[in-house]
RNA sequence: GGAGGGGUGGCCGAGCGGUCAAUGGCAGCAGACUGUAAAUCUGCCGACGAACGUCUACGUAGGUUCGAAUCCUACCCCCUCCA
């Protein structure tokens, strides 16, 4: 790769943000030229985003601190339409409703890790509901779709694949391609937006919008995807069996997010602490030539970094601790998470399962049973032999009843 | 509109009148081993119940039968081919 001569591209492309990108060159020169407008679409199909969705947000905020502008696009048109990239199914459709509070919900979000404002390096969000709510059916065709083969859609993967597998692919789906190629469109025309980057799986998307600039208006747009994150065990980033990693707090506890990336794998953790820390590289090479346990180390410094972007110093701070005093010391940290119960019924005693299904450690008291059955339910750290044993009052250490799960899940119960 | 194929638990996928809460795989949870890792091995893996058990579940609604995921009817949805 020739030398890239722009901060952000050396940047991004030091840590391993870069797949493909329409011209490199041409991209490198103009943004060594001064600030470019650059933009990232998010779907609104749920209250939050979570870490699926980190790598965009990290590229929009290299791109800010590298001295460039970025635009959120809030997907309040195309959601209503539904990217069949990738996907096997057509979504269901959200209601106007649905997507004005998962709208309102990522928003949030977005402050952590960007400058919001009206400075020329300032990061803006718009809706692309503003213009594309709006179309004309006809003059939209006439306009646009004569610019669009549909031989040529049809080889984009989010379409051929559907097709390849036999699996549905509604017109309506099948239109999502143009309408995002609108938006570049739109985009460039309202705010110099030069540049779209996304996910790999965003290329023929990407490809369509900077075609359509170029023979709408003649403009010369670019495009820049990054790779397809897994897991080194292959798994998609971002779920687990409790559900997505959200980066909302109210839908999921720092504590719980510092322990995600705390637990990542050995194999994901160099890759990770490129892209979703901003610690210099050469702190970096130092965390990944450490060996065996002492990765752990690295996997601390990981946790930290990710959870102070998300949740702030202090949020990043008392997880840590609370992690090292359960973990290390196996102590009793009184900031894990707590579940309060009311006096009477701990007067009374419930049974084991039950405790353990009110605190959140089993979906039911079937999995609770099951748990404790398994032998990987502990109260106080010792194992529960007994599901049906009342644990209550007389259980209390210095206020509170340590519930452990497995090796790693732990919760307080105190009286209300 | 016509002909054929199909809709099963989070996913894939068997079953095709009783022994089916439904083989198997994946995912998940727990145990062992470890380093809060991976890999491996073992157990669990619908809900409720202390337990005998009870309830819900095989696209939807009815029906036949002592008994249905399995048979019949209607409807909905998907795929393929034809017009």
């Amino acid at each position: 790769m020739t030398a890239l001569r722009s901060t952000f591209l050396r940047t991004v492309s030091e840590r391993g943000f870069l797949h493909q990108c329409t011209d490199l060159e041409g991209l490198d020169a103009r943004m060594s030229d001064g600030p470019v407008v650059a933009y990232i679409g998010f779907d609104c199909t749920a209250d939050s985003l979570h870490v699926g969705s980190l790598l965009p947000i990290m590229l929009l905020r290299h791109l800010q601190k590298s001295g460039h502008k970025p635009i959120v696009l809030m997907g309040g048109g195309t959601t209503k339409v539904g990217d069949p990239s990738g996907k096997d199914e057509a979504r269901k459709l959200l209601s106007d409703d649905d997507i004005a509070r998962n709208m309102a919900g990522i928003k949030t979000v977005f402050g952590k890790f960007l400058t919001f404002g009206d400075g020329p390096t300032d990061a803006v969000m718009v809706n692309n509901a503003n213009w594309l709510d709006g179309l004309n059916y006809i003059a939209f065709l006439r306009d646009y779709g004569r610019h669009f083969s549909v031989n040529r859609m049809l080889s984009f993967d989010s379409v051929k694949l559907r097709l390849e597998r036999e699996q549905p692919l509604t017109f309506l789906e099948f239109n999502y391609m143009i309408l995002q190629a609108f938006d570049f469109l739109e985009l460039a025309r309202r705010h110099r937006c030069a540049l779209q980057m996304g996910g790999s799986d965003q290329w023929g998307n990407i490809v369509n919008g900077v075609e359509l600039g170029r023979r709408v208006e003649g403009f010369d747009l670019f495009g820049l995807t990054t790779p397809l994150m897994t897991t080194a065990s292959g798994a998609k980033m971002g779920k687990t069996a409790q559900g997505a990693i959200w980066l909302n707090a109210d839908k999921l506890s720092p504590w719980d997010y510092w322990q995600f990336w705390r637990n990542t794998e050995d194999a994901d953790v160099s890759r990770f602490l490129r892209l979703f820390t901003e610690l210099p590289l050469d702190e970096i090479a130092r965390l990944e030539a450490l060996q065996g346990a002492d990765i752990n180390e690295a996997k601390k410094v990981l946790a930290n970094a990710a959870t102070l972007l998300a949740h702030g110093e202090d949020a990043a701070r008392q997880a840590a601790e609370t992690a090292r005093r359960t973990f290390e010391e196996g102590a009793l940290a009184d900031s894990l998470p707590t579940v309060t119960i009311p006096g009477p019924e701990l007067d009374a005693g419930l049974p084991a399962f039950a405790l353990f299904t009110k605190a959140g450690l089993a979906a039911s008291n079937g999995e609770a049973r099951r748990l404790i059955k398994g032998g990987g339910a502990k109260v106080n750290d010792s194992p529960v032999t007994n599901e049906v044993e009342l644990i209550g009052r007389d259980h209390l250490q210095d206020g509170v009843i340590k519930l452990t799960a497995g090796k790693k899940r732990h919760v307080l119960v105190k009286a209300e």
